[in-house]
DNA sequence: GTCTATAAGACGATAGAC
DNA sequence: GTCTATCGTCTTATAGAC
């Protein structure tokens, strides 16, 4: 509009346009893709539903665009790493990630999840190539770190996908924890003992915990 | 209808209410509640719609029924344990069959995990007094375990969410899997896989794998 | 119990004034 | 860019003949 400043039609960042996105998650969260209804994603956001149709011309679209920032989110957090990387270090910093991202982000978990859940449809490039760089990639370090005997010999697929459900869980079955805790809201102190207990349980598969290497010495650096 | 034997209308158990009911399911499965549609149930059931609303009065109707049914499945599976019981035996046991569940009823899985992901509506009953109930019976054995030094300390819930969530995982995520193992379908071994690994993932964070507890002999009967 | 036809309303999307 | 009014379609559910 300004002579100074033109401003793309649609432009991603506009105020707006980030006010419908933040309402959209919201409503896509507790109802999937097809429960959602633009209607009720407009009142969330306090604009007249034409206005939605404005910045995002299609529900398919709109869906789109919380999924893209989602996948956004999950690229920024999580560093690669190598196989001289000390396992117990890498391990527990990937559990505390893990479970801090899903305390910060639950509902890009949970939308995620649900995304998975009915197929992945709006996913099969996404999970097909980056995905699935990235678990092989982790898959193979932890791969020599077995054959460098650095660790117990251990299913690398399946060590990751324990550790991806069991912080996914916390998330995604929210409310059937907070029934078995008797709680109505989760608190950092729920995470912080999941991050630690789950972490522990990941040491102990792995051969690493204080306890059992105490002849190791070169892996007990972690150990106060 | 016949004077020998009257069928209450609606009743459980009808030929083509079962058949309306796996039609529901399957569209269930894949669409969630809000995604799914009667139109398709009925062509799925080859039936007309207006004979889905016959034996399930509304939509709502019809999804709870399917809800139930999973639940019953459930309750059926897992046995009530004991902490006089061998605890390897015991942890290999419910791995084993929650894979073998996972494995069986892939649809029962995702369809509980997309309920519970949605805010569990339809099964606060259930999660508030028998799930609840479930979990707190097994996390106090898992208690006794320890206090009687038979396993590592270990927090039982988070334990037994770790198997719990690695094993739905499986089935929730399936495409996710399947992605990364650059599969089309999981196979029987996939599965019988998961479980040997999983349970010595299960072993160890307890303390209980062959290595390691060579002192101890009387856990030692589940090792060949 | 079964099935066709249709009611009644909700839904995504758009036209067009401002 | 914003917003009201509305279009055309889809959807659940029912009425009523068989």
């Amino acid at each position: 509009m300004s002579l100074v400043r033109k401003r793309k039609i649609s432009a991603v960042g506009t105020k707006k346009r980030e006010t419908i996105l933040y309402a959209a998650e919201k409503e896509f969260e507790f109802h999937g893709f097809g429960g959602a209804r633009m209607q009720r994603i407009a009142d969330l956001a306090e604009v007249p539903k034409a206005n939605v149709h404005y910045y995002f011309a299609t529900k398919q679209d709109l869906y789109s665009a919380v999924l893209e920032r989602i996948i956004g989110l999950w690229d920024q957090t999580f560093p690669a790493i190598d196989a001289d990387d000390n396992p117990a270090k890498v391990l527990i910093g990937f559990v505390e990630q893990k479970v801090e991202f899903t305390r910060l982000y639950p509902r890009a978990t949970r939308i995620f999840t649900s995304e998975v859940l009915y197929g992945g449809l709006h996913l099969s490039d996404y999970l097909q190539n980056r995905m699935t760089q990235w678990t092989h990639n982790r898959a193979h370090v932890i791969k020599q770190w077995v054959a460098n005997g650095k660790i117990k010999p251990v299913d690398p697929f399946h060590l990751i996908f324990l550790i991806w459900a069991s912080t996914q869980h916390f998330a995604q079955s929210e409310i059937q924890i907070k029934s078995v805790y008797q709680k109505t809201e989760l608190t950092r102190e729920d995470y912080d003992h999941q991050a630690a207990s789950l972490a522990t349980m990941v040491l102990r598969i792995c051969g690493l915990d204080c306890k059992d290497s105490a002849a190791k010495t070169s892996l007990r650096r972690h150990c106060k």
